[in-house]
DNA sequence: TTAGGGTTAG
């Protein structure tokens, strides 16, 4: 019997429900006594999955009285094969009250455990163990030692440990180098490899690997390449984990002739059969721009594995085609393919960067119903998607989230945060965002520097810049356009052109394109149109739509028929396509009651298909986010809105307003002219707010293009007769408006 | 019978 059990046991075909019949027939015959037969029934519960730490101690002190070591270490090498790293400790911890003394063959095993579970105490006993014992001196004990260390990121210890060594090997050397690389440590990895060297050590494969991801995870693309050029030359044949930890740096370069020449090899050495080699290769090919390649790779291989398909989301999105991702990802999803978070979290930021905010907003509830817990990268990637269409009621609900799930110290978190508070509108939360941050980094200080030049707030923009200096943290060059697009607010020249100055002189930065438009806005919205002008033709770089459109809309601002039709003359073939641009120019004719030129751009854009941007605004009620177009009929209340805007109309021409009708560029009766102005969408948006919201609430607005000086007036004044703080958002700034002021001081 | 390396989401 005991030898029919035994057998039964041992092998390898042996299931759970064998492992419990015989468990069973142990205790009836009473063969507990037995050392060999308990530790392989426990070796079958630890291949089996099905032994909890807890059990398995009360197993090892009630059923196995008279162990050895031999029974320990069979014990331990199973679980280790199977995974079971906690039961490899536990098994480890009875040694010593049974008065057992480990070999030097048990430590590496429970050391890697202690090393996979980050286990620091644990390790630093066995380490105790092994200095007392004399087993350091073993250089496998040694290395496994070191291994753990560096994986509890403790890598003073573990520097301390290989100085100590009497002797140091090819495995040893490379593990102090992968750890180094790992850390970002990259000098010292470099100066271990050369050290190596020269004590006459040669690397082997897994040291090149170590020296690549160190190389390439630090930004040093080219290095990396250049290593592997090296290493190629010297003889040495790249497997697939050479060729995933060189394919990142090659992407990152959008080096297409090394990369197709990596995928050559890959095929001829038979690597794309391993699933890391081609993920690489995808995102290789997506950040290469070459969709077509990746596609192919894609297509040929034999099954979908999850990192692939998530290395392919992320290059069709990361090219633009977004559609073809989502139609991917939900292809897969239909055919219950399992997709994890880093799936679910691809998809979402695609979405959230290419204007489809609802979409991404459904999809964070989708992954929920999934089963699939969003994490620390989830977050900061949905953030964005609330900001962008001003839904605070869904980005409170996020935060709150995001803080019941302990992800509240996060870099990128809190940046998120504070850029959709402040698109929402509140700039005082975004502020307390950036102040309870434990570490801000220059995205974050950025975010609230941007959040203050989008409420037009120059003197907190300029604080937070100057603070920034002092807390160490130095400006990159988009620190310079928040600076200065808070000064072009605010029409304060001086300051623009200091800062504007400053910029290479005292940072190092080479003022870009849009500091150009930074200043040709602060410069031309004040009235210094040839001044802007005179900047654009001194520029050392041919200007781009963005610094002409500038000049444009200043001058449709100050009326200026000469200098618009020379930005116009220049921004036409940039944009052809922008019927914005068209209509500054016919709106500068219409100002001047030039009808035959202002019909002139009429026809030119109607000959070229081109259709004036349909004006539109959100608004967030409760949990939904309407949607309004200038003149649309079509929102079921639209009878109580415009009979809502109606008395407000009569109140407010009572109290002395009257339409700023200038601002309707049509050749129409002046009493249509103020029917349109009724009808656009930033009106009616905040008049559905005042409908379906309590007394007393704020509203926040977001309009697709710029406020109407007509419709700014009219929500002042709204403001004023309904008690509300009303935001709006317009494409160039924030209107923050109370008891009929505005905070833009009427500059904008 | 024990030690070292890899891809994909912000």
């Amino acid at each position: 019997m005991f030898h029919v059990l035994s057998q039964c046991l041992s092998s390898p075909t042996a299931t759970l429900s064998q492992a419990r019949q015989a468990h069973a027939l142990i205790l009836k015959l009473n063969l507990f006594s037995d050392t060999h037969l308990t530790t392989t029934l426990l070796s079958l519960y630890a291949n089996t999955h099905s032994l909890s730490t807890p059990q398995l101690s009360l197993t090892l002190s009630s059923h196995l009285p008279h162990p050895t070591l031999f029974s320990f270490s069979s014990l331990i090498q199973a679980f280790a094969r199977s995974s079971h790293f906690p039961h490899v400790l536990t098994a480890f911890s009875h040694l010593a009250p049974r008065g057992l003394v480990s070999d030097a063959f048990l430590l590496p095993t429970t050391i890697k455990s202690c090393a996979i579970l980050r286990a620091l105490n644990q390790g630093q006993q066995v380490h105790a163990f092994a200095l007392a014992s004399g087993f350091v001196l073993d250089s496998i004990v040694a290395s496994s030692l070191i291994q753990m260390y560096l994986k509890c990121d403790r890598i003073v210890d573990a520097r301390k440990l290989f100085d100590r060594m009497p002797e140091r090997d090819v495995v040893v050397w490379s593990a102090m180098i992968a750890g180094y690389s790992r850390l970002g440590l990259v000098d010292e990895a470099r100066g271990l490899f050369g050290e190596m060297r020269s004590c006459g050590v040669e690397p082997n494969l897994v040291t090149w690997n170590g020296m690549l991801v160190g190389l390439g995870n630090n930004g040093l693309y080219d290095e990396a390449v250049g290593m592997f050029r090296v290493m190629l030359l010297e003889g040495f044949l790249p497997d697939g984990s050479t060729v995933s930890c060189v394919l990142p740096s090659v992407g990152c370069l959008e080096d297409v002739v090394m990369g197709s020449q990596v995928h050559g090899y890959g095929i001829k050495q038979g690597l794309l059969c391993d699933k890391f080699v081609v993920s690489a290769m995808l995102d290789m090919y997506g950040k290469c721009g070459c969709v077509k390649e990746m596609s192919r790779v894609f297509d040929e291989v034999e099954e979908v594995e999850i990192g692939s398909l998530n290395a392919f989301l992320t290059g069709l999105s990361r090219n633009g085609m977004v559609d073809s991702a989502l139609e991917v990802f939900n292809r897969l999803k239909d055919q219950k393919m399992e997709l994890n978070v880093v799936t679910w979290t691809s998809v979402i930021a695609s979405c959230s960067q290419n204007g489809k905010d609802f979409e991404a907003l459904e999809l964070f509830r989708d992954m929920q119903a999934y089963g699939v817990e969003p994490n620390a990268v989830t977050i900061p990637s949905l953030i964005p998607a609330c900001g962008n269409i001003s839904a605070l009621t869904h980005g409170k609900e996020i935060h709150c989230f995001s803080l019941r799930k302990g992800i509240f110290d996060d870099v990128y978190v809190g940046s998120a945060l504070i850029d959709m508070y402040a698109k929402c509108g509140r700039i005082q939360l975004a502020r307390r965002c950036f102040n309870n941050m434990l570490a801000p980094n220059l995205v974050s200080w950025n975010a609230v520097m941007s959040g203050y030049a989008m409420h037009g707030k120059a003197k907190e923009t300029m604080e937070m810049f100057h603070m920034m200096q002092q807390s160490g943290q130095k400006p990159d060059s988009i620190t310079f356009t928040c600076v200065l697009s808070a000064c072009a607010q605010n029409g304060l020249t001086e300051e623009g052109w200091h800062y504007y100055n400053s910029m290479s002189k005292e940072h190092g930065i080479e003022p870009k394109m849009e500091h150009y438009a930074c200043m040709v806005t602060l410069l031309s919205r004040v009235g210094k149109l040839e001044e802007a002008y005179s900047i654009i033709k001194e520029m050392p770089f041919e200007p781009d739509a963005c610094v002409w459109g500038a000049l444009l809309s200043s001058c449709r601002v100050h009326n200026n028929l000469s200098l618009g039709e020379i930005a116009a003359e220049k921004l036409f073939p940039l944009e052809p396509a922008n019927p914005g641009n068209y209509v500054l120019l016919s709106n500068i004719y219409a100002s001047k009651g030039l009808w035959d030129e202002e019909n002139r751009i009429r026809e030119m854009m109607k000959s070229k298909g081109l259709r004036k941007n349909p004006g539109y605004s959100w608004i967030e009620v409760g949990h939904k986010v309407h949607m309004l177009l200038a003149g649309d009929q079509s929102h079921p209340q639209m009878k109580d809105i415009l009979e809502k805007l109606d008395k407000l109309n009569m109140e407010m021409k009572k109290s002395g307003y009257l339409p700023k009708t200038n601002f309707v560029l049509q050749d129409v009766e002046e009493q249509d002219k103020e029917q349109i102005l009724c009808g656009h969408s930033e009106k009616l948006a905040v008049v559905l707010g005042l409908l379906n919201t309590s007394p007393g609430q704020p509203l926040q607005v977001i309009k697709n293009l710029r406020i109407c000086d007509d419709c700014h007036a009219v929500i002042k004044a709204i403001s004023r007769l309904e008690g509300r703080e009303i935001y709006i958002r317009d494409t160039n700034r924030f209107h923050h408006m109370k008891d009929g002021v505005c905070s833009c001081g009427d500059f904008w």
